[in-house]
DNA sequence: GTCTATATTCAGATAGAC
DNA sequence: GTCTATCTGAATATAGAC
């Protein structure tokens, strides 16, 4: 019926692009490589998408769908569990996409689609923190988790743990320490 | 003596280059912008620097220096003291420079003067730790404390913290909890 | 030590044919 | 929808005169 037939979807080039992105970093998503990744002419891409940025958007709101729902997978009483499997449920996302996980933190093209996608994918951390710290404390208690857990797998992504030691089992101790650390604070708030 | 007095210095140039990266980001660092701001062109920066990457180490190790001597100046007992104290300093630090800091956490130009320096930058939050979590688990405390600082941070000059809430009554409430669960894991192997 | 001039490379994005 | 060709712009770094 067309005279040039579809050679790509949308889907296929957002996939593209966080592949180029894991591989390649930032920089490495051209519009050239993804269009050569996905069978086309890098200017092709335009007739699709209005320019870079919203493909980097694109990635972004794929990948917040998945961190949201690998969380809301491991959910479910007891709280303290819950926490401690969402912990490794998140680190285990920033590790298998290291590049796609930092630029969710890159703050240059947030916008309100974004942030809706964001409060989506905390949603199962409030619930969790709601539990553990009370309602009251639950959004800082939140803050605080997702703080740890975010700084702890930059620097591990960043590779700044050079101190030698076991990382492994200091993310325990760690994890460990934090839970405790937001008990410890509803026990005192109760007297 | 010369025919051609030198017109700027290397130290110039560097807090030029950090002044420009506050201002404009990673990207604004170019050899023209850093020249131009201290008052040469850009290519004659050449004869003093091998070249940008070389800059942007410099300026690395500047900041390390700083934030150590930051931390030092607050180091002393008691301990739980000195960690709030500390925690404070390393906050005011990356909301004074914060395209600074964030750079310190990115690896593309890692070296070993860049581990030794720091190193140094993190010593007195090992000692803290150490007093506060037992020799054993100094180490392991410490990366507990500067995940969660650097996490806290990052997501506060993302801009990440959108879901409302006082912010600064959620980092006293994290801190705290953080310290506290540092100190009833002591408590616990002690047993 | 600084200059001008330039080599080199490469990016995002648009125009218009098919 | 895709193509080729091109505009536009900017960056790092070098060469060689002064």
């Amino acid at each position: 019926m067309c005279p040039a037939p579809a050679r790509t979807t949308d889907a296929a080039i957002v996939t593209a692009a966080r592949a180029l992105l894991e591989r390649d970093g930032p920089a490495g998503v051209t519009m050239q490589a993804v269009g050569a990744a996905v069978g086309v002419r890098g200017p092709s891409l335009y007739k699709r998408i209005a320019d870079r940025a919203a493909l980097l958007r694109a990635i972004e709101a794929e990948a917040l769908a998945e961190l949201g729902a690998r969380l809301e997978a491991v959910a479910g009483p007891p709280a303290r569990l819950a926490a401690r499997r969402m912990a490794v449920a998140y680190r285990a996302f920033a590790r298998e996409s290291p590049k796609t996980y930092a630029m969710l933190f890159s703050p240059e093209r947030w916008d309100e689609a974004g942030d809706a996608a964001r409060a989506r994918a905390v949603a199962p951390v409030l619930a969790v923190t709601a539990a553990l710290a009370g309602q009251a404390d639950a959004l800082a208690a939140a803050r605080l988790l997702t703080a740890f857990l975010h700084g702890w797998v930059s620097m591990e992504l960043a590779g700044a743990f050079r101190l030698g030691g076991d990382v492994e089992a200091a993310f325990a101790y760690a994890l460990d320490a934090t839970i405790e650390g937001i008990e410890a604070r509803r026990a005192a708030a109760r007297i």
